[in-house]
DNA sequence: ATTATTTTTATAATATCTATCGAGTTCGTC
DNA sequence: GACGAACTCGATAGATATTATAAAAATAAT
C-alpha cells in the first residue's frame, strides 16, 4: 500500500514534470494546485532531493525542479525513493532484500515465492513507466512527448 | 505493503493445505510450525473463518480446516480478507473502491491511473494463483496437485 | 548592505495502525 | 460433569504516518 506520502511524491514530481525545463516551481504553489500540506511537502521535496531526482534554489525566486528530463526518471525509483520497496515482503524484494527472522529456508518457502511473483508484477509495470508516460496517461500533451516514434 | 499479519494468515493457510481434507489442524501446531505467536495466530484464524476461508471445529480434538479445496481458493482473497485491497491506492481499487478527497478529476489523474496499472499487475499475478499453486512453488507435492493436465 | 522570500533543518506533538498479551467464556467430546 | 480447545473482548506497548512549530541559512531584489 502506497502511503499518502508516497502519494503526494507522485503528484508533485507531475506538476514539475509540466513545467519549463530549467524553470523551478515553489512548494507554496504545488500544495496549492494539489490539495497538499505544504509543511509535509517540504519534508516530501527534500527527501526526493537527498534521492537525487530533484534540485532546489533557495531564496527569492526559489523552488524545486526536476533533477533529469521527466523520460529518464522512472515511476517505481520514486515510490521505492519515498516509501521502500516495492515488494511486499522485504524477503521478496530485489532492491532491499531481507530474510524473515521465522523463515526456515528460504528457497522453499511458498509464501515468498508468491511474493517474489507478485513483487516482479509491480515492478514490471512501474519500472518501465517513465514519469512522462504517468503523466501522459492523464490526457496532457506536453510538446516534447509528441515525438515519440 | 504486506503485514506480518497477512504474511502468516498465508502461512497458515499453506499448512491447512498441507494435511488431508476433512482433517483439522490445531492452532498451537500451526503456530508452532511456522514461529507464530499463537494468540496472534488465534485472531487471524478468527477472521479467516469469519471471511469463509476455513471452517472450525471446537471441543478436544477442534482445530481448523480448509472451507474449499486448495485448488478453488485464489491468493489475492486470501490477501484481501486480512490487509485489504490489493490496489496501492483506494482510488485504484476494483473490489474496494474509494476516491481520493483530494483528487480533483478522477479520469485524469495521472497518479490513479499509473496506480491502476500497478493494481491490474498485482492482481493478475495473485488472482491467477491458487493455494495449491503457491504450496506447489515451495516444492511440497501433494498427490491431489499431481493430477493437473 | 539590507530586506524579503524561500528553502533547509530540527524538534516535537498527535493520531493511527500493528503486533501482542491476558483473562475469561463458550462449545463439543469423553 | 470435566476437560480441552476455539472464541471473545479488552488492553497495551511499539512503530509509523501526519502535521505543526520554530529557528537557521541562502539567494534575489531593492
Amino acid at each position: 500500500m502506497l502511503t499518502n506520502k508516497g502519494k503526494y511524491a507522485l503528484k508533485a514530481m507531475v506538476h514539475l514534470a509540466g513545467i519549463p525545463s530549467g524553470e523551478v516551481a515553489q512548494v507554496a504553489d504545488i500544495a496549492k494546485a494539489n490539495a497538499i500540506s505544504k509543511k509535509f511537502l517540504d519534508h516530501i521535496l527534500t527527501e526526493l532531493r537527498r534521492a537525487g531526482m530533484v534540485y532546489s534554489r533557495r531564496g527569492k525566486a526559489g523552488g524545486y525542479g526536476l533533477a533529469k528530463p521527466a523520460h529518464a526518471i522512472n515511476v517505481g525509483d520514486i515510490v521505492r525513493a519515498i516509501d521502500g520497496p516495492l515488494a511486499p515482503l522485504p524477503c521478496a524484494s530485489v532492491t532491499a532484500f531481507r530474510p524473515c527472522a521465522d523463515c526456515v529456508d528460504l528457497r522453499t518457502c511458498a509464501v515468498r515465492l508468491a511474493m517474489v511473483a507478485a513483487r516482479n508484477a509491480i515492478a514490471s509495470a512501474l519500472d518501465t513507466m517513465s514519469l512522462a508516460d504517468m503523466r501522459a496517461l492523464g490526457g496532457h500533451d506536453a510538446g516534447a512527448e509528441m515525438y515519440h516514434i
